[in-house]
DNA sequence: TTGTATTAAATGTATATACATGCAAATGCT
DNA sequence: AGCATTTGCATGTATATACATTTAATACAA
């Protein structure tokens, strides 16, 4: 649908300001709908980026600061993110031996075993939510990557 | 720069979950940017977009809840960001003489300087960050329309 | 080695998002 | 008219974002 016709506007400047709008538009689309699978579990969908940050380390740790650095928003807080997920018992949290300033993170088995249960369905939402077929997505993603320079 | 590279993951399932996860990431980047900018004049991304909104009347009120509605984030919450811009003098309250729930919103003489002073910055910032040509940023809004269906 | 700068993480504060709930006004039904 | 339902908005609570500040540990230069 037509961004215009969703959010009641006559028109753009330019296709420019038109592009601005419409991803953030669209992230709110597909964030709304990531909210709603990931509720049932207790997670929020930042939650579920960093225990899949985690995962990604099979079984080594990872300091906050990187973690950050591999989040999709690069101004949320990993570190109280990090806590949240401790309290669930999703992660470990201990000093790092060889830089005391560090904290080094693990996910837990858990973690792993959360992320398991969500996996099979977040993958085949997120194929719904795309109503685009290969070529096409193939060409968003393309865009988007050259889009940030 | 390939989505990968910035958040240092291997690789994707396939180019759906790709692409959710770019057009989070690339919201992302936007909205950082948009931040600073808006910054200076003390106000935040979405309290511009309701700005935005108002101005589009023309003059004429409209409810909170038609505001809502036009929002990019369809959850946010236009009754505490009217109330906010109030505070800031850029918008009216009032009753509505028709039907005493509703609400009747309009833009003041103040919110729509502070919009004329911004709009120049903000449609060049556009035209900045997305580093596409004009046949590629057509071709984005049309997959960003068709991928909601 | 001592003082300064830098770095890593935590914390504080304001705003925004997500969603439930409350309340008053309006609507609809009998 | 009387009462239940719906609608429009406000408010409460938890989480997340944006950014400044703090604290402790480390690096480095004089």
């Amino acid at each position: 649908m037509r961004l215009e016709d969703e959010i009641q506007q006559k028109e753009f400047k330019d296709d420019y300001n038109k592009a601005v709008v419409n991803i953030l538009f669209t992230q709110s689309y597909i964030v709304t709908k990531q909210n709603s699978l990931f509720k049932p579990f207790g997670l929020s969908p930042e939650q579920y980026n960093v225990l899949r940050i985690l995962r990604g380390q099979n079984g080594n740790p990872i300091t906050v600061s990187s973690i950050q650095d591999r989040m999709l928003n690069k101004m949320s807080n990993a570190s109280r993110l990090v806590e949240k997920l401790k309290q669930k018992g999703l992660v470990l949290r201990e000093e790092c031996p060889v830089d005391r300033r560090q904290v080094d993170i693990m996910i837990t088995e858990k973690g792993l075993q959360l992320l398991n249960q969500l996996q099979t369905e977040i993958l085949n939402q997120n194929i719904r939510l795309i109503k685009l077929d290969n070529e096409e997505v193939s060409q968003l993603n393309f865009l988007l990557d050259k889009l940030r320079g």
